[in-house]
DNA sequence: CTTGACCTTATTGTTGCTATAACCTTTATA
DNA sequence: TATAAAGGTTATAGCAACAATAAGGTCAAG
């Protein structure tokens, strides 16, 4: 019992076979003697030492090829700094994780939502609570052309978005804006891609929008946004509504729907208006 | 510019040409248009959508094996599970890594331990606080033997861990314990081997070490642990201390001393004393 | 002597790209 | 119109730490 074949060695310290041949491979773990003939490996009890501190540099996180040269040197300033170093990383780690769970979240809802929204078509008033975007500042209308320029504009916002160092995950709750001035004599005039961010983004990045009555219909076609718009503002006129702000169209969710290649949307247009 | 090359589509989209190719080649974003003779792949402006579903169902984790199935099939009720999947996952990987930031801090900690420690062969008498093990009981008394047998008893202890779920990390922080009916008449029988543990492993897996005043004393060789102990006993008898429990002999730290391929440790082999 | 457990090497696959080499096309300028 | 720079192509290897598989040799017991 004081040489142990590989199957041994592997069942004693709960490492597969195929683990030990690697690091002898790559020289991490050399058996103390290989049988000349056969090529069988037979290691020593002693070996589980290094087996250990394999596993556990390994646990800390530290790679095979660190490994290697840790246990060639024992330079503790080396561990030292490797162990500093590791422990920031795995701290941006876990906010990268703790951010990918928050957007899975989001997404979730965003179904939801998606699924729960009344059909294409249909008007609501309704109370909405305080919002912030993450705005972009287009130099074109894109109401005068077509999918084609809203899609570079919105690509300026995303990369607008990565200079200012924003999460990609907002990108998927994307809308556009009208102002105020342009929308009470119905001229479609965009001024704003944006996307919906949460607080935690920096302050001076983002605009807050006010809480407030606003009345929404809903729209599943790019091509339908301005005709369903003016419908949304005949009822304004006819319920004897006041317009009370700019106007946002708002995409509930992309998610499923990418037909053909190309973009589905399904909107909510929004004015918030005064009832008198 | 209704035609975006390979180029301008990697840079509208921050994403490197390589990458475009490579989905090219797996299937998930083919170019509208490839050139028969120069194979030049054109984009159109109308794929970013698609890009932009894949980056965004990349960021929340998927693969793009699965991205590709969920782009063909938009199979909702598919995403929503993953989606959940997805966030218990999420959820385990934190807690490993906040395992292993803790496990980091640990390993800096003992080193810091092991190279402000007092010198082999240095007495002292120091007051100790109470302390978790997690032990296993051994069947084998390896002084009788050597330290191929203490090896094989440390790999029975590893095992136990392993089976009751206990982290690897704890295992570089071990010791064993001399009862104090066998140590006041010097027979080293040894009956524990152990780890030391945090409090949060489940109670019932684990005992306390009261806290006390210990005389100690520093050993930098195996083969050195019962002399010392010795020199241990015979310190607590001139000084008229009384033992007060069993013998403990900690490993302080077996990370940087791993010579000849053989466990080197540093050990403070201890006995709670009371000073009448 | 056979059977089954155990060992060997060699190769491929995993994931999402990046890097490199060797070479062809387009576009702008001299 | 020649040329050079910029941009495109394919093909292959590399990363990290193994797992899986195939095809075959060895050992120990009954």
């Amino acid at each position: 019992m004081d040489r142990l074949t590989i199957g041994q060695m592997s069942k004693l310290n709960n490492v597969s076979e195929q683990t030990l041949r690697y690091y002898d491979k790559i020289g991490i773990l050399k058996p103390i003697e290989v049988d000349n003939f056969t090529g069988y490996r037979y290691y020593s009890m002693k070996q589980c030492a290094r087996l250990d501190m394999i596993q556990y540099l390994k646990s800390l996180g530290m790679r095979l090829k660190d490994i290697e040269v840790q246990l060639k040197t024992y330079d503790t300033k080396l561990i030292k700094r490797f162990l500093e170093e590791k422990g920031r990383s795995i701290d941006s780690e876990i906010e990268v994780l703790k951010h990918q769970k928050n957007a899975l979240q989001k997404a979730l809802r965003n179904f939801e939502r998606y699924e729960t929204s009344p059909p294409d078509g249909t008007i609501v008033l309704e109370y909405i609570e305080k919002r912030f975007i993450y705005r972009y500042n287009m130099s074109t209308n894109f109401y005068d052309y077509g999918i084609e320029i809203y899609e570079e504009q919105l690509r300026k916002l995303k990369m607008d978005m990565e200079r200012d160092g924003l999460r990609q995950t907002y990108f998927c709750n994307a809308g556009s804006t009208v102002a105020y001035e342009q929308i009470i004599n119905r001229n479609f005039i965009s001024n704003d891609l944006f996307v919906f961010v949460d607080e935690n983004v920096p302050k001076n990045l983002i605009r807050s929008i006010k809480a407030g009555t606003y009345l929404c219909i809903y729209c599943s076609r790019f091509e339908q946004e301005i005709p369903y718009a003016n419908r949304l503002l005949d009822e304004i006129s006819e319920r004897d509504y006041t317009i009370d702000g700019d106007y946002i169209c708002e995409v509930i969710t992309d998610l499923p729907d990418l037909m053909d290649g190309e973009r589905g949307m399904f909107f909510k247009l929004q004015i918030p208006v005064k009832i008198t």
